[in-house]
RNA sequence: GGUCCCGUAGCUCAGUUGGAUAGAGCAACAGCCUUCUAAGCUGUGGGUCAUUGGUUCGAAUCCAAUCGGGAUCACCA
C-alpha cells in the first residue's frame, strides 16, 4: 500500500471517529504542499467541513491531530486555511528509498499483467517517402508500445502498410513511361524516394494534361477524369486487381524499393514491428465480411453493387463501404485487417491505432461497423489520435514544397549535435564521438516531439528542435552522463551498504519526493497513452537532481553515511532517467 | 451549415477527477567554474489563463453564449 492509500484510509477512518460519518473517498484528494509552507504533502478539508459541522481550520486540525497520533508515517503538521499540511516522517522516506533503490526497475509494473495490447503505428501509404508527419507518428506509437510494456503488459507492435490502389499505380506508370528502366542502385537513390520522385513525375503530366483539356474549352472537374494519365492509370489499377502479370511483377518490384528505404528509416529512428499487414492481403477479407453483414441485413444495397452502412441513428451519416463496381474502399479494408487481427490474435486486449486526428469521423465509423457485425471486441478498440505537426510557415504541403523528408531531419539533427559539441569544445575524435553526436540529435528531435501532449498539434520550429539547452533531450541525456559520470569516480565505494540513521536535507527530500511519484507517473502515461507525461516528469527529475548536485558534495562528503545516501540517490536517479528515456525511445550516453 | 478539437508570458509548452500567490524552457538582462561534467546552477523583468455570463465556500479547470483558429462531414486514402 503506498503513502496515498495508506493516508486515505486513515483519513476516512479519522472523519468517521471524530463526527461519526464516514465521508465520501472520491472526495479525499492530494496535492503539493505550496512551497512556501512546511510539508510533504497536503490535503484539502474544505469538503469535509459539512460533516464536521466546524470551521475549515478546525475541521484541519482536528484530522491533523488524529493522522499525528494515528499514523506513525504523520511526524507533523499545520494548517493553513483549509488546507492541513502534513509532515511525513525521515524513517518513511528512508524506507521507501531502501525499497526502491533495491528494486530490480523502481516503478515498472511486474511482468505479465496476462493483458495482450497491439500496437499499430507508421502506417504508410507506397508511393512516397516519410515525412515529418509520419515522425511524430511512429515515435509515439513505439514510446506508447513501450509504456505500455513497462506496464506489465504484452505487446504487439503492427503496421498496416497501404500498398495497393491508385496511388501506387500512378508511380508504376510514371516509372514506366519515363523511368528508362531506372533503379535504385542504377541511379544511387534510396527506394522510397525514386518511387516518391515517379509520383511527383505522374503528377506534373497529369496536371499539363488538365491544364491543356482546361485550354481546350473542358470544365476543369470533366479533364480532371479525362486526362489520359489518369485514365491510364485506373486502367493500371483494374488490371492489377485482376492479377495481370506484367502489373504485379512491377508492383511487387517497386513496392521492394520502397519497403527497404523504408527500413533504413525506421532502423535509424531505432523502432521496430513485430508483425506487419498489408492491404493488399487484407481487403478482400473486408470484402467478404461486408457481404457477410449485407446478407445479415446490417448493411444495405444501393445504386449497382454499392454497398451501405446506414449510421444516422447514431449521429453519424450514411458511409460507403463497396463502390457501385463492387471495389473496395479504405473502410472495407480496414473492417478485414482488424478482424484478421482478433484472428491471428485471440487473445488480444485491445489495438491501439496511432493515426492522426483528421481520421477521428473514420475511425469513429469503424468502430461502429465493427459493433454492429458483432464483434465484442470492438469496443476495446482506440483511436489514439494525435495533433497535426505544422511549421513556422504554416502547414506542410507537398505542393508547396514544404514537406519535411524524416531522412533529411534526422541527417540535419546529427549535424547540428556535431556541430554545437564541436563548438563547445566537448569532441572527441574518433567513431565513439560520431555515434555520441548522433544519440544526441536524435534526442534532441524524439525529446522535442513527445513532450507535447499527443492530443495537441503542435508546432515544429527546426531551430528550437536542435535546441540543447533546458526543457531538451540533451539536458536529460547530460544529467545522465553527468551521474554515470560520479558513479564511475565513486568506484569501488560500498553501495550495498543501506543501514543509515541520518537526517534527510530539505534537497535530498524533494528529489526523493520526485522519485516516489515515479510508478504513479509510469502507471498514468500508459493508462493516457502518453509519452508526455513520462517526457515532461524525467524533467523534473533531471531539474531537481541538478539543484541537488549544485547544492551538496556527494563524493567530497566527509559523514560516510551522508556520502553513501548520496551516491545511491545518484545510483536510482540516473537508473529512472535512463530507463525512461528508454521508454522514449531515447539512448542515454555514458559520456558527453 | 452539422459535428469535433483548440485559445495560458513576446515565442514553444506544462498545469484541467474544481483548491493556497497560475509554472517551466527559449528569448532579454544580471550573477556563479583553483572543488564531483558550466550542454549546469542562481536571480530580475514578463499574465484581464480569448471575451462575457453562470454554477460553487472556491473556476485556467465545469456549463452556456460570443469572438478567433483548425479538423472533418467523398463511390479519396
Amino acid at each position: 500500500m503506498n503513502l496515498e492509500e495508506q493516508l486515505k484510509s486513515a483519513i476516512s477512518n479519522g472523519i468517521e471517529k471524530l463526527y461519526n460519518q464516514k465521508p465520501d473517498e472520491k472526495r479525499i484528494t492530494f496535492q503539493k504542499t505550496n512551497k512556501d509552507f512546511e510539508g510533504d504533502i497536503t490535503i484539502v478539508v474544505f469538503p469535509f467541513t459539512g460533516i464536521s459541522k466546524k470551521s475549515p481550520e478546525q475541521t484541519a486540525n482536528d484530522i491533523g491531530s488524529y493522522l499525528k497520533d494515528n499514523l506513525e508515517e504523520v511526524e507533523n503538521f499545520n494548517v493553513v486555511k483549509g488546507f492541513l499540511n502534513l509532515v511525513i516522517s525521515s524513517s518513511f522516506w528512508l524506507e521507501f528509498f531502501n525499497t526502491a533503490a533495491a528494486a530490480e526497475r523502481f516503478g515498472f509494473a511486474p511482468a505479465n499483467t496476462g493483458k495482450t495490447m497491439m500496437v499499430e503505428y507508421s502506417s504508410p501509404n507506397t508511393n512516397k517517402p516519410l515525412h515529418l508527419g509520419h515522425v511524430r507518428n511512429i515515435l509515439l506509437g513505439y514510446s506508447v508500445a513501450e509504456i505500455l510494456k513497462a506496464n506489465g503488459h504484452r505487446v504487439l507492435k503492427v503496421q498496416v502498410i497501404n500498398d495497393r490502389g491508385i496511388h501506387i499505380c500512378k508511380s508504376m506508370l510514371a516509372w514506366q513511361k519515363w523511368g528508362n528502366g531506372e533503379t535504385p542502385e542504377s541511379s544511387g537513390t534510396k527506394g522510397d524516394k525514386l518511387v516518391g520522385k515517379y509520383y511527383v513525375e505522374f503528377d506534373k503530366h497529369y496536371k499539363a494534361e488538365i491544364a491543356e483539356l482546361v485550354a481546350k474549352g473542358l470544365p476543369k472537374e470533366e479533364a480532371e477524369k479525362q486526362a489520359p494519365s489518369i485514365i491510364e492509370a485506373q486502367e493500371m489499377l483494374r488490371k492489377w486487381e485482376a492479377t495481370d502479370a506484367e502489373v504485379y511483377a512491377l508492383w511487387e518490384k517497386m513496392n521492394g524499393w520502397v519497403y527497404s528505404g523504408f527500413d533504413v528509416t525506421y532502423k535509424n529512428l531505432g523502432v521496430d514491428f513485430d508483425k506487419l499487414y498489408y492491404e493488399s492481403q487484407t481487403w478482400e477479407r473486408g470484402k467478404e465480411e461486408v457481404l457477410k453483414g449485407l446478407e445479415q441485413g446490417i448493411f444495405s444495397r444501393k445504386e449497382g453493387q454499392s454497398v451501405w452502412v446506414d449510421l444516422t441513428k447514431e449521429g453519424l451519416d450514411e458511409k460507403v463501404l463497396l463502390r457501385s463496381d463492387g471495389t473496395s474502399v479504405y473502410m472495407t479494408q480496414d473492417i478485414g485487417t482488424a478482424i484478421l487481427r482478433y484472428h491471428d490474435f485471440p487473445d488480444l486486449n485491445g489495438i491501439v491505432y496511432t493515426v492522426g486526428s483528421e481520421q477521428e469521423y473514420h475511425f469513429k465509423v469503424l468502430f461502429l461497423i465493427l459493433q454492429k457485425l458483432g464483434f465484442a471486441w470492438a469496443k476495446n478498440c482506440y483511436h489514439l489520435s494525435y495533433g497535426m505537426v505544422d511549421l513556422p510557415s504554416g502547414k506542410m504541403k507537398s505542393r508547396e514544397g514544404t514537406v519535411v523528408d524524416a531522412d533529411d531531419l534526422m541527417e540535419e539533427m546529427i549535424a547540428t549535435a556535431k556541430e554545437i559539441s564541436l563548438e563547445k569544445g566537448k569532441a572527441d575524435e574518433g567513431a565513439d564521438a560520431e555515434e555520441l553526436y548522433r544519440m544526441i540529435g536524435m534526442a534532441a528531435l524524439k525529446y522535442f516531439i513527445l513532450k507535447v501532449d499527443p492530443k495537441k498539434k503542435m508546432l515544429f520550429n527546426p531551430q528550437e528542435s536542435i535546441d540543447i539547452n533546458g526543457h531538451t533531450g540533451p539536458f536529460i541525456q547530460y544529467t545522465h552522463a553527468r551521474i554515470k559520470s560520479l558513479l564511475r569516480r565513486a568506484g569501488d565505494w560500498k553501495l550495498e551498504v543501506r543501514s543509515w540513521k541520518l537526517e534527510i536535507l530539505p534537497k535530498e527530500k524533494e528529489l526523493l519526493k520526485l522519485i516516489h511519484q515515479f510508478p504513479a507517473v509510469l502507471k498514468e502515461a500508459g493508462e493516457a497513452y502518453s509519452p508526455a507525461l513520462l517526457a515532461n516528469y524525467i524533467y523534473d527529475l533531471a531539474k531537481e537532481y541538478n539543484q541537488f548536485y549544485h547544492d551538496f558534495p556527494v563524493l567530497k562528503e566527509e559523514d560516510a553515511a551522508k556520502k553513501n545516501f548520496r551516491l545511491q540517490l545518484t545510483e536510482l536517479t540516473g537508473k529512472i532517467i535512463d530507463n525512461s528515456l528508454r521508454l522514449l525511445g531515447i539512448q542515454a550516453p555514458e559520456k558527453m
